[in-house]
DNA sequence: CTGAAAGCGCTTACAG
DNA sequence: CTGAAAGCGCTTACAG
């Protein structure tokens, strides 16, 4: 149904002023004579008039609304980054749209025209496909973009992503602190940056401390680019657990690469009543949230700063919508490393 | 950063024609010989123009968007119906802006306010503050919307949601088939339509099967109306499951409220080690996504049609929207039992 | 089949 | 301090 709206028209009318004294006192701009001013808030009130944002928007050319496209609604880590972005932007007088990509870069390619068309101010994106680059770097032309936790290198960009190589580091040192050597990985793959950043912090940690490298203990999700889902991303880590467990010379820790591939192997040792931190030390990138409020013990985590993130991301866009940001600075957060008991110290032999 | 945009008098001017025709190509209306409509055609693929949709919007007085407000994002049962009406308005050709009202009754007010200004075509909510039903008939009144859980009870509403009495019934014929009799409830205050609805219930069915009402294993979550954060309830629920469990007269059987009373729920059993179901048995009003993932059995669930109700409510609103529907009819869905294994038999004396 | 005209509801220099 | 004029980019009767 169309709605029939009063427009400042209405109100000037009623107040017995031009329509523009009206605007500008909705706008708090130029002068107005105190008299006139409380005449049109008095027709502003009795008319209950709203001033229409589309038509301002056709005027300004901006909507003061953000596009924020992401691939998974169901990732409680996601979740969160979404919850704060939305709170954010909606204290700084923004709204967001969503737009679930689902890892569907068609559909990530169609959200984007959408928006454009309907002159969202800005996107934040959490890119479904490095592979296209090009394509991004087309569509996001002039456009204000700022990418969240994977940096898509195209000019302009802003990204706010985690520090992968630190990151694994520190969950490493920690674990070699504790005593273990053999410390196993379940990463992602290295065709994605963030795959390869962790490993290379991998690889050093290892080399510092004069340990060698066992391909037989460093597994990887199959997440690669290709568009997976959670269950089935969940069912390769618990493969990947099954056969680490079979394995001679188990390890005797597990670095898990994310949510999804840590609940699978939690799911592994449940099924093979493989105690934690008893039979194995675990621990899992990003927080589990939900997964792990039913566990009775507490998993050690790399803690991702989900609202830091969000609320960053948020103001560097505002930054550039306001034109005040023309460095496209990216910024790498460290996480912090969140002990709980599910790793355990090894005696030295 | 404000963008200048190529509009139809660019392509209008590539095609050497009038922009009224372009018009007419890029919305497939009325006549346009094939040869000019070709020239526009390849006007528009050379100037990758776009349609402004704002200024669409202003004319046509309709956005394509729609307002979808929740209080909590983070629930996972909220979450797959957000999912769902994203996925399913976005494949109508609609886009959704997100608005988290946190059970805040000041700020669903100012996003509604919000969006009104924005002229979106028509509202989701999740109603978070049921006593100010009349707030909600001014500030929605001549708008399209649609209400999803709990009705708000204003002129003009259509309402999805779940047949709660029955809901409560089939739990409870499933636990007395089974041969329980004394079967708590930790429940949503009665001050709540959903909670009042639930007791109804729950009490025809005693009376059906002459049992009688036992005060002491009637429960409630402090939800009421008030704000309460998830850790809250949570913390609730544990306290009423800790109380239930220090009973002299014990419970066989807990039927819990929703997603956050039984995780309070479970985490007490945990603490107390009492074995589900062999101690008592569990039932959950709705699923318990993650949180069940990594338990070692699979909880009896009431399961509300999450994705069912989500695509109802955009159906229903698009309707309304396009006119279709001035019957304001409401819908109540009817759940289903998905038993795991958290319910055992008891064995008469 | 095609174009000139009016209008959607606003903002903003400009002139007074 | 205030108003008439132009314009944002589109659509849609209307006339030809």
């Amino acid at each position: 149904m169309v709605k029939k709206s009063i427009t400042i028209k209405d109100v000037a009318r009623e107040a017995g002023v031009s329509f523009i004294t009206v605007s500008r006192v909705v706008n708090n701009s130029g002068y107005v004579s105190k008299e006139k001013r409380q005449k049109v808030l008095n027709a502003i009130k009795d008319t209950n008039y709203k001033p229409n944002l589309i038509a301002r928007s056709l005027k300004l050319k901006r909507t003061k609304t953000i596009g924020f496209l992401f691939p998974d609604i169901l990732n409680p880590y996601i979740t969160r980054v979404t919850k704060k972005i939305e709170e954010f932007a909606y204290k700084k007088g923004y709204n967001v749209i969503l737009c679930v990509t689902e890892n569907n870069r068609q559909r990530e390619i169609e959200y984007i025209e959408t928006l454009k068309s309907k002159i969202v101010d800005g996107y934040i994106i959490f890119p479904a496909n490095l592979e296209i680059k090009n394509k991004y770097s087309e569509i996001f032309k002039g456009e204000n973009v700022v990418s969240v936790e994977r940096k898509i290198d195209v000019e302009g960009e802003t990204c706010v992503k985690l520090n992968n190589f630190y990151a694994m580091k520190l969950a490493l040192n920690y674990l070699i602190k504790l005593g273990h050597k053999k410390i196993s990985i379940v990463n992602i793959p290295m065709v994605s940056p963030t795959g390869y950043e962790r490993f290379q912090g991998y690889k050093k940690v290892l080399e510092d401390n004069g340990i060698e490298l066992d391909n037989n203990i460093i597994k990887f999700t199959n997440y690669r680019n290709r568009s997976k889902s959670s269950m089935e991303i969940i069912e390769d880590a618990r493969e990947q657990a099954f056969d680490l467990m079979a394995l001679k010379n188990k390890p005797t820790a597990i670095i898990s690469a994310g949510i999804y591939a840590s609940v699978g192997i939690l799911q592994a040792f449940m099924k093979k009543e493989i105690k934690v931190p008893h039979d194995i030390s675990f621990i899992s990138f990003d927080e589990l949230y939900e997964y792990s409020t039913l566990l009775n013990y507490s998993p050690t985590v790399i803690k991702q700063p989900a609202e830091k993130i969000g609320k960053m991301a948020v103001e560097l866009l505002l930054e550039k919508i306001e034109g005040k940001n023309s460095l496209n600075k990216s910024v790498e957060l460290k996480p912090e490393l969140v002990i709980g008991d599910s790793c355990r110290k090894i005696i030295k032999k």
